[in-house]
DNA sequence: TGACGTCAAGATCCG
DNA sequence: CGGATCTTGACGTCA
């Protein structure tokens, strides 16, 4: 069982994915971008690796324009060494990566330039993947497209579409339920007839739904059946409806009771299971945490030195609660700490508690900083609390007084990123 | 024709 | 000039 999350990496230096316009898109800028994301790529999977994370979904932006004929660079030559390097190091880990091009791939479009561009967009993904040297395991996950009125013509032309597809794709390509047009079993359906493997994602079927008298238990294991050895492990998406948001819109983290549940109900040795969530990483390994069989409180104080200054800058008060809950070595209250966690973070950042929590972290400085720093920094300190000054330029200056006195525990901080 | 979703690029404004 | 904030782009479908 792993757990994963899609494309960005949160808070973390080096991870980010670039791109660029298409009127810009020259062959060095090009260039240029794909050695910095491949960079971070590389990053990102480090960064995997050390938090256990083995689940991972590479964005499609990772080679900008790259199934567009705005790129002709043949870039899985020109990095060669840099995709035997990445490759290596994912599965040496024994992670599972995946790659997901979005809802504007479509494969049954009645229009074939579009069916077409979709066959590149796939013939890109495949070669992609193909490039860092791991399996078939390894999927593409795709989304059945339109309905054009007539579902069932529509579907027919998924199914010759995809019957055309070269076996480099074939063998990735996993179909899934989405939110509006196909629900699990019109893509089970597909599956019969095209053999693809099956994601159940649960949000989508809970707004689409198929059968509302089956629960998610029911279609993971129907779905199940579609994955072959060759395929790896049952891999699904796992989501949450965002209270305030439009219906489908994602939450901005896990709520771990809900997640727990819905765990406990599938949970299984072969499920992957990929977050759809907006922090991203920092769900991952939440979930990773809540689930591990290796309960140590380290886990959980390593967790809160992350998150600590964010806490406090919105809650003193759960701020202290956190603090007397991880106080006892030997218990692992994860959902309690997590429960906690989240109802600050959730909590509006006040004048007062952000004067308080700047000055806490002042604190690292107060013996090192120069006089001009000491000075700057009090003034601007003052500015917010009488709200005539930004907290951003505050947050600023502690940052840099955080890299050039090089404090790690801080530089590691969600402080500045929450 | 605009909304949809998503992110960073690019443009513009501000001090 | 640097930093903050607003707008645009890239994609296809559907109302």
């Amino acid at each position: 069982m792993s757990i994963g999350y899609a494309c960005l990496t949160i808070g973390i230096p080096g991870t980010s994915i670039r791109t660029c316009r298409k009127v810009n898109a020259t062959e060095e800028k090009l260039k240029e971008l794909i050695l910095f994301n491949l960079e971070s790529l590389e990053n990102i999977i480090d960064y995997n690796i050390k938090n256990k994370i083995k689940l991972f979904r590479i964005s499609s932006d990772i080679i900008p324009f790259g199934s567009s004929p705005v790129n002709t660079l043949a870039w899985w030559e020109l990095f060669k060494p840099q995709f035997e390097q990445i490759g290596q190091k994912i599965k040496a880990s024994g992670m599972r990566v995946s790659m997901h091009p979005g809802q504007y791939t479509v494969l049954n479009s009645p229009d074939e330039e579009v069916v077409l561009r979709a066959v590149e967009d796939l013939n890109y993904h495949a070669r992609f993947l193909d490039s860092l040297g791991v399996g078939s395991e390894h999927k593409i996950v795709l989304h059945i497209g339109g309905v054009y009125q007539e579902k069932e013509i529509a579907v027919e032309r998924f199914v010759s579409s995809y019957q055309m597809l070269s076996a480099a794709i074939k063998k990735r390509l996993v179909i899934e339920n989405d939110d509006r047009s196909y629900t699990v079993s019109d893509v089970l359906s597909v599956s019969l007839t095209t053999g693809a493997p099956v994601i159940y994602d649960n949000l989508h079927n809970a707004i689409n739904t198929s059968d509302v008298t089956k629960d998610d238990a029911y279609w993971i294991e129907l779905t199940r059946k579609t994955w072959k050895p060759e395929d790896g492990p049952q891999k699904i998406h796992y989501s949450q409806q965002s209270a305030m948001g439009r219906i489908g819109a994602h939450t901005r983290t896990i709520s771990l009771d809900p997640f727990m549940d819905f765990y406990h109900q599938v949970s299984r040795e072969d499920l992957d299971i990929m977050l759809e969530v907006k922090d991203k990483s920092l769900s991952a390994i939440k979930c990773i945490i809540a689930t591990t069989p290796q309960q140590h409180v380290k886990l959980l104080e390593k967790e809160w030195s992350l998150y600590k200054y964010s806490v406090l800058e919105r809650s003193p008060k759960l701020y202290d609660v956190i603090r007397q809950l991880l106080k006892d070595k030997n218990s692992f209250p994860a959902l309690d700490f997590y429960r906690l966690l989240d109802q600050a973070l959730e909590m509006e950042v006040t004048t007062g508690t952000a004067v308080n929590a700047a000055a806490h972290v002042y604190g690292y400085f107060k013996n090192k900083a120069t006089e001009r720093e000491k000075i700057a920094f009090f003034k601007q300190l003052d500015k917010v609390e009488k709200n005539d000054g930004s907290l951003k330029t505050l947050k600023k200056m502690l940052w840099n007084l955080a890299v050039n006195y090089n404090e790690p525990y801080l530089l590691e901080s969600y402080y500045f990123i929450l």
